[in-house]
DNA sequence: TATGAATGAGCGTTCATTCAT
DNA sequence: AATGAATGAACGCTCATTCAT
């Protein structure tokens, strides 16, 4: 009496992998659905059977990497490190977990930019996200700053800035992985972040 | 180059302007041809006497972009600025740019997008066109070192992380343009980078 | 005909019976096999074993249809009745079969429209079903005027207008059920049929 | 500067036109786009430009065939014949007007049947439609009643069974045009209503 | 026998592009 | 040169049917 039996979620992960690999290759707008399913080794109708539209498969991916961020971030703010310490192992984690799937990262960047003119792409919020991780490095500067470990002259937007260190090395190692290796790239941008360009003494 | 031509020329710009307003507003893929002609107050028809495609506006937009920036780079290196100044001005004049026509900048940024996806897109060389500006980058920095004002152990991906700060500000900014003002920004990113987040003397 | 048998028809009735209830209630056509399997209980599959397609469904609710009131037609007429009392009770008998069964009725309708303009589904003939009924509305109007109980100068298609206003009856109590109560109609029906409008003698 | 210039109403007439001849052959639910395309001589996106849906069809014909009735309506019911002549006025009207356009009729049909499931239809509201044919119906039978020409003692729901027998006559000339032949029919539909079917003092 | 996951043809609709005027 | 009506390939999605278990 039994059919065939399958394990829906991983099903349904072998699924958003696929999806991953195709958007990630060809740009979500770019793909069809039927691409989806020959790199899955499925047929079209099945991809429905696990996903509601094409866009679910986008937020699903989405949400697979907010999910691991979001655990990562968590532990190391719980950890017992100084917050400049703890910045440096947040960008270094964000820039590792990136690395660790070029994939969702291309795709989170196509659903960046749909993101910028579809409004009924309410179900992510970058802007709330940002925000959200401006405080988090505000929170951690400012720390720093009564601990005596970062200057208290800091441009007001100074969170902004290191949110766009790191994304903006993103960018450029999805464009050029040659030229930006990216897994050697994490301390070099703290370094640059925290020491600053110039030369000390000549402020 | 008769008479004739400097009034194509003419068209073909105010098409391309209206274009650029469109796809800003709407982005790329979800602006059909029509919402164009209506911008430039023209027919559909029309637009294809002028660009071979919906493609080729975009190409279009890009070779603004590219010329406008050129331009000020050149102004800006032939001056007699010290190096670091220059850095300086490059960085503010990019966002001055970007900012100044917010439009150009979201449908650069479709298009980047596109071009990471779209091998067919070989007019727009987005992997030169960073090259080109990291070694730009370099090379001022390594002038400034000889000069004394940079720190001599910068890692040596810094030109990366340079680009990548004013980069992420105008992601930031397109996505979040209240928390993210870009028209005081300039100034902090390149304070933030310059002097560093670090408190002197704690080095 | 084995015991087996016995279970498969018991199970194809039960099949059968949930299929009406859903074909009723959402419209053929609006009507997935999957709807049909929850409401009998059982899986998509099995429908198939049962049924060679959805529309043999539909086929199989109009025979059952036919069975019944072909019973009852032989029933009355087989009875000790005046023509004109024949008449009254068959239609009397149709508006109870269809009002016991509102599910076979909108599924009739249904396939009565697909009929009209379905060709390949010569399974049901709806157009010999009614010349039959209409004769035999005629053999009970022409023994009615024999026995002098109906006028002899009916017009010559009275038959087709008896059966009219049976049927247009169902129709509106399946458009509005509220406004035509079936259960009340039957008589009414026979009443306005037989006496007619016009206040006699003024004819 | 003139483009291919059309007139937008016969245009749009004449794809009506060919939606009903293809709806009335198949039925709506079994035309797809490409067939009503076919039977206009164009292309299936041309469709699109006169109607922004394949149900907007079928609506429009609806409305076609509303706008007719009620202007017939209209100009019976102001006219100077006493009330049992309006009223096989309207039956003569109704059944002319439907034998002069079979796939309205029958397209007309077919959407009275979805109506009966399709919730989403609301643009259509035959509850509503017949309710006031309905009134209409009673209110001259009532005039006549008062006037002396329709007997005081009709079952209540009289007006629902002159509704029906004109509606059900057209079912059957739909089914089988030879043997119910529609332009004879009105009279004989409506002497029998009149009349009844009941020899006179029999009663 | 029964299951339900899988299939893929087919649908309504969109829109970049063409072309008769 | 300019128009905008017309085109038709292509899309996302549905669902009757099949079939491995």
């Amino acid at each position: 009496m039994a059919p065939r039996s399958v394990d829906r979620d991983e099903r349904r992960a072998h699924i958003l992998q696929a999806a991953l690999r195709v958007f990630a290759r060809q740009g979500y707008s770019y793909t069809v659905v039927e691409d989806v399913a020959q790199e899955a080794g499925i047929s079209k109708g099945t991809i429905y059977l696990y996903f509601d539209s094409k866009d679910e498969l986008v937020l699903a991916a989405f949400e697979l990497f907010e999910e691991q961020m979001e655990a990562e971030t968590d532990h190391i703010l719980a950890s017992e490190k100084p917050p400049l310490e703890k910045l440096r192992a947040l960008g270094q984690r964000f820039l590792d977990l990136v690395t660790s799937n070029e994939a969702l990262e291309r795709v989170l960047l196509d659903l960046w930019v749909a993101g910028l003119h579809n409004e009924n792409l309410p179900q992510i919020d970058f802007k709330r996200l940002y925000s959200e991780y401006r405080a988090l490095v505000r929170r951690l500067l400012e720390e720093a700053i009564a601990e005596g470990t970062v200057r208290d002259d800091l441009p007001p937007h100074a969170p902004s800035v290191v949110l766009a260190a790191v994304d903006g090395i993103v960018l450029q190692w999805l464009m050029d992985p040659e030229a930006v290796p990216i897994d050697r790239m994490g301390e070099q941008v703290m370094d640059t972040l925290f020491k600053g360009l110039r030369r000390e003494k000549t402020t």
